[in-house]
DNA sequence: ATTATTTTTATGTACGCACATAATTGAGTC
DNA sequence: GACTCAATTATGTGCGTACATAAAAATAAT
């Protein structure tokens, strides 16, 4: 029974741990490991690729393969639509659109995103509900341009989160979490004290040409963003 | 000259966000790919291999491949030390010691770690600074039979922190952030008002045996935790 | 019709080979 | 010694083939 490449990576992950390979030092190379564990250099190859993207490898060409000597591991977050991150609580959500109008950007915004002051661009406030009690508010600016169709769309079945994932090619973007006091305006919409403290995220979105949309999420008090090495 | 998988991944993320295939929908077959595409089948399968990776498309055995109907991403929060979270922002750190002593963990550390009662462990408390103001404030719990060699650990060069990493394998771990209002006694080494709305970052760490240790960080009011996607 | 079984098929993985690429090493030169 | 340039070498990638595996689809059995 030969080594598949998930083998291979945890032994080499175990030599890693019980230091054999101590940090900082370099590893045999991927002729000899695959000569070694007696698999073909391609499975080497992956699978320590694979420890590479998780941060316990450095490789680089002709200097070869190094342990990581400080890991900076890397965490997953899945990000998902607050619809889902409502329902995975096994909450029934909603959402309701309390402001919208067509305005110019603005100078905040313009900078994150980068784009013109002459831009069309449309000011969207929405507050989410997880089992009727509120969730989350958001205060978004979205970028016309970047944004065919948005203008006119309904945003009473698809929220403007929603609207956008399914509508708008995005690419990249920035997440930007802090903690505030909730601002008035967001605590009278949470129900909550507004010298509540409360995360607050900062999100820009980028779609291949040009900006989508800065979106300012304020979250009810309690909320907690949780992800795993 | 051929198309390399990195074009491949291009021309099929193209394909997505043009809606040339639509969320939802199948897409043609590696074999097909590869054909229209001219190089091989692997090519194709690294590049889909990647999007689904990165939430772009869902792969089934023989059901095929899919383009996402509700995209999640995930973004990639790289986890640096708290040494290189400072001097990444050109600011000299340092860390100290405010208290420690061995003692029987809680009953919430024990819960989240899955330790036993009896279980030995270590209690620290850490101040870290940049350029001598505090930037956090870390609450520790050692669980010593997973940390051979941390009860007599000097921690004046060292942080517990570079400590653990250094020398105690941890292969995963929970990552939980929350805002709050500064606890008194983080809220006094913080120097700030004790009504300072700030992040708290509850951690626990596994080894590939046992528990390591869990930690929450109270970090010092205008923390932002950024990624990207 | 329903259930059990086989066939089909798209993806997953492995191998061996070849060549590309980057970066270190070392030789040669001033 | 400092510099230039070529040789070396480990990783990165691509190809074609082969087989494994999961799950859908088709077929046979009840």
């Amino acid at each position: 029974m030969p080594m598949g490449w998930q083998d291979v990576r945890d032994e080499a992950l175990r030599r890693i741990q019980a230091r054999e390979w101590p940090p900082g030092d370099p590893i045999p190379n991927e002729a000899d490991l695959a000569d070694e564990l007696g698999c073909a250099r391609g499975t080497v190859n992956r699978a320590l690729r694979d420890l590479a993207e998780a941060g316990w490898l450095d490789r680089r060409r002709k200097a070869g393969t190094r342990v990581r000597a400080a890991p900076s591991r890397r965490a997953q977050l899945a990000i998902p639509l607050i619809r889902q991150e409502v329902e995975a609580r096994g909450q029934t959500f909603a959402h309701t659109v309390i402001a919208r109008k067509t305005a110019s950007m603005p100078a905040r915004e313009r900078a994150l995103l980068g784009t013109l002051p002459e831009d069309p661009a449309q000011h969207v406030q929405t507050l989410y509900l997880a089992d009727g009690q509120p969730y989350a508010f958001e205060d978004r600016w979205v970028h016309l341009p970047g944004t065919p169709g948005f203008a006119e769309a309904s945003l009473d079945t698809l929220s403007p989160n929603e609207w956008l994932v399914q509508h708008a090619p995005f690419s990249r973007g920035t997440l930007d979490y802090g903690a505030a006091l909730a601002p008035d305006y967001a605590a009278a919409h949470l129900n909550c004290p507004s010298d509540a403290p409360v995360m607050v995220l900062d999100r820009c979105t980028f779609g291949p040409e040009t900006a989508v949309t800065a979106v300012r999420v304020i979250y009810a008090p309690g909320y907690r963003l949780r992800m795993q090495i």
